[in-house]
DNA sequence: GATCTGCCGACATCCTTTTA
DNA sequence: TAAAAGGATGTCGGCAGATC
């Protein structure tokens, strides 16, 4: 893969708003920053210097797109943050995921952050930009509204004095005088939307990366002339399933691929992470499908994911329905970096049992990597 | 002490209903 | 009829108790 071809400069830290006029938004990010039109044309610029995408570069522009640093620990996120503070186990897989992605993606360790997380940062951007028009837009009668109140020292939209405290605590030995109520105040707010920031993601990790992954496919050269591509289809919608009984809920899948010849349909569900609780909704998903299956015919049940954690990845290839897996495949976006990660030298781990577990299932292929899985498609 | 397991909160979007 | 409000749904990571 060519070096970033996509612009970044400036995302991560836009411009502060000062009097500046309101940013420029798209139209489609105006109300839905994180909504599907914008994903969609978020990744359409994403992928326009790329043309076509081979399968083995995949993983790369997943990772490009979707993976972040961890803030506590500035590492890539590859585990639950609590547990890969320094000196517990996961910092070690941490470091080691962190050096075996840099290297493979051919970045400085340092510079990971800079090359990665597109898509958060650019919808973040769009989130902010919008933000910006909206108070702008909205100030006037927010004015009007205050109006009633002058002189009754109502705090200010943003104010957090508690915030404000601390950061004059520490600064004020360096401080000549203090600063103005609304540079505290504009402070503040940047530091609240800079904390809030994170919580906001996993709204745009989940159904982006079934975007990711669509858009992927779409671009694998030879999977879009053999597969319709469907992206969040209701089930009813594709060839062999029926509608839900009357008053019952309309049952939807993540992706879905149906062979434009054979008719041979592949339900995809998308997870960057697996839970427990997901694990009991892969199995309730399955048999909803299977009895709204009207043609008497197979079909395969494929997982996406790029869960690190041993025991959930090794449950995800070993859950079972009657006598057969439940997944047809089980797909990572790399495993080779579970592999880096496992494969740390400073954990002191004494039990090893799902790792190995996980790490079997890996060699004996029955986790798939993502390029792999669509150099599959390709050629079926 | 490490790992496994399950629950929960924060959030955004999307759809439906209500209000002006 | 358009805008606003309300509610449902679905995403994920964080967290903590249970187990090994």
């Amino acid at each position: 893969m060519s070096d970033q071809p996509f612009e970044l400069d400036g995302i991560s830290n836009p411009a502060p708003e000062g009097d500046s006029p309101p940013p420029a938004v798209a139209p489609v990010a105006v109300d839905r920053a994180f909504g599907q039109d914008n994903r969609a044309r978020l990744l359409e610029e994403y992928f326009a210097p790329y043309g076509t995408v081979e399968p083995g570069n995949a993983w790369k522009h997943t990772y490009r797109l979707l993976l972040w640093l961890d803030r506590t620990t500035g590492l890539a996120h590859c585990y639950e943050s609590d547990k890969s503070q320094a000196g517990r186990p996961w910092y070690a897989r941490s470091l080691a995921f962190h050096d075996w992605v840099s290297a493979s993606l051919d970045v400085d360790p340092r510079d990971l952050g800079e090359h990665i997380d597109v898509l958060f940062r650019r919808a973040s951007a769009d989130l902010a930009a919008a933000a910006a028009n909206r108070r702008a837009r909205l100030a006037e009668s927010a004015r009007k509204q205050r109006s009633i109140y002058l002189g009754r020292g109502m705090p200010e939209p943003g104010e957090d004095p508690e915030l404000e405290e601390i950061v004059t605590a520490v600064l004020d030995p360096y401080l000549v005088t203090p600063p103005p109520a609304e540079v505290m105040r504009n402070l503040t707010e940047r530091i609240q939307a800079h904390v809030g920031q994170e919580n906001k993601r996993k709204n745009l990790v989940g159904e982006g990366f079934e975007d990711a992954i669509a858009a992927l496919l779409r671009r694998v050269t030879g999977v879009p002339d053999v597969h319709d591509i469907y992206v969040r289809p209701s089930l009813h919608d594709l060839p062999g399933f029926r509608p839900p009984r009357a008053g019952s809920k309309k049952r939807q899948v993540d992706l879905a691929l149906v062979h434009r010849v054979s008719g041979y349909r592949t339900l995809v569900s998308c997870k960057w992470s697996v839970r427990s609780d997901r694990e009991e909704q892969f199995a309730s998903d399955f048999s909803d499908y299977a009895e709204l299956e009207d043609a008497g015919k197979d079909f395969s049940y494929v997982l996406v994911t790029n869960e690190f954690d041993p025991a959930r990845l090794a449950a995800a290839c070993d859950m079972r329905r009657q006598n057969a897996p439940l997944f047809t495949d089980v797909v990572h976006v790399n495993p080779q970096g579970v592999l880096a990660a496992y494969s740390d030298r400073g954990s002191n781990a004494k039990t090893e049992g799902g790792q190995a577990r996980a790490s079997r299932r890996i060699s004996e292929k029955r986790v798939q990597a993502l390029g792999s899985w669509l150099g599959s498609l390709a050629t079926a």
